[in-house]
DNA sequence: GGATCAGCATACGGTAGCGTACGGAAAAAC
DNA sequence: GTTTTTCCGTACGCTACCGTATGCTGATCC
């Protein structure tokens, strides 16, 4: 029977491993580190153990992306699970969030994956899933917080393309209260008209 | 006498046309496909002539870097020049513009650009130049609009996040009307707090 | 009309990385 | 305790690049 993970000395690898390790590499040094010897030489073995469990290294790209979209996919679900009532503190939630920690290691991640999506029909289906799914969870939060149908998708759109958008631009000198303007477009995206 | 490039039978090539082909190559293929001898095979030359025009590959880099900055920042001047009284127009113009025919080539080098700017210094400075340039050209819009000064970097920096944003990801399939989706937000972008 | 030089070709050495063939140890199965 | 299987090491061939050294050619200068 196959030993558990948590009691395993780690002497064995397993496709899990090797999976974790490359969406490490991705966040630290883009599609350009994710080279198989390279991780082969991070784990202390040989490509032998590489190929024993991926076929290429596409095979390892390729379940990247499908634990990227998993994981993409569970996150958005936690965060935007709200108490009933509380739906609109959820929507600020998720904009401070998504503009912050999660970030620091996974916007290398968003980026090399969009990338890829512009010329791989596979990952440009993967991209949309995991869009989708982040803009079918805000609707949801707007449409509890009594909006249209067309208003909270279009919220909905408007706080993930921004949050987004936002992570990957440099601009730290553009304003010594830089906390001021985000929580004034915070309140844009949030609040509702009156 | 060096001769006019307008008139030249094109047997000859000069930096420019390097970097030229560099920024086509970037945008169609990203930075995988921007290799010194792939480049001298389109032109149908050899890397002698490459190494002739350039130090080495980070040269043509760096060149290609500086003459995407002057353009966007070039661009950008262009697109915000108002006619006095028309400046509400102009944004709307902006985020019209930005958000389509420039980013079918554009996006991928913003992709590139800024995926690269994470590592190297040089690049993130570069970034920012644009970045700023850009957030500073619609600040002015939006002041001559009468905003505030907060309010008009908050919108400035709204906009240009959500355009930028919006243009990586994919979400076709999230609503039948995404042009409707897609003007609700530029009205609150644009349109003043009642 | 020889000298000069810009612009490119040729040829080479070197590295990084992919994928394969096969061998070997160590655990699991029986 | 043998036999499988699992998992990894070793060794190799191959390609795509980078960068350099040097040779060639055609234009330009005087």
């Amino acid at each position: 029977m196959k030993q558990e993970k948590t009691t395993k000395v780690r002497t064995q690898l397993d496709r899990s491993d090797w999976i974790e390790a490359a969406i490490n590499v991705l966040a630290d040094e883009g599609t350009d580190g994710l080279r198989v010897e390279v991780l082969a030489k991070n784990f202390g073995v040989t490509k032998g153990s590489f190929y024993w469990h991926f076929k290429d290294r596409q095979d390892l790209l390729m379940a990247v992306l499908e634990t990227w979209k998993e994981g993409r996919i569970k996150d958005i679900i936690k965060q935007t699970t709200a108490q009933p009532g509380k739906e609109r503190e959820q929507i600020y939630h998720v904009i401070q969030v998504y503009s912050l920690a999660r970030n620091r290691k996974g916007i290398p991640i968003e980026l090399a994956v969009r990338d890829w999506a512009r010329r791989d029909p596979q990952a440009a289906a993967i991209v949309e899933e995991v869009d989708t799914s982040r803009l079918e969870c805000t609707r949801k939060l707007f449409v509890a917080c009594g909006l249209s149908e067309k208003e909270a998708k279009s919220r909905s759109l408007m706080l993930y393309a921004y949050v987004f958008g936002q992570s990957l631009m440099i601009y730290d000198h553009f304003d010594d209260n830089l906390g001021a303007l985000r929580d004034w477009i915070a309140d844009r995206i949030v609040l509702p008209t009156p």
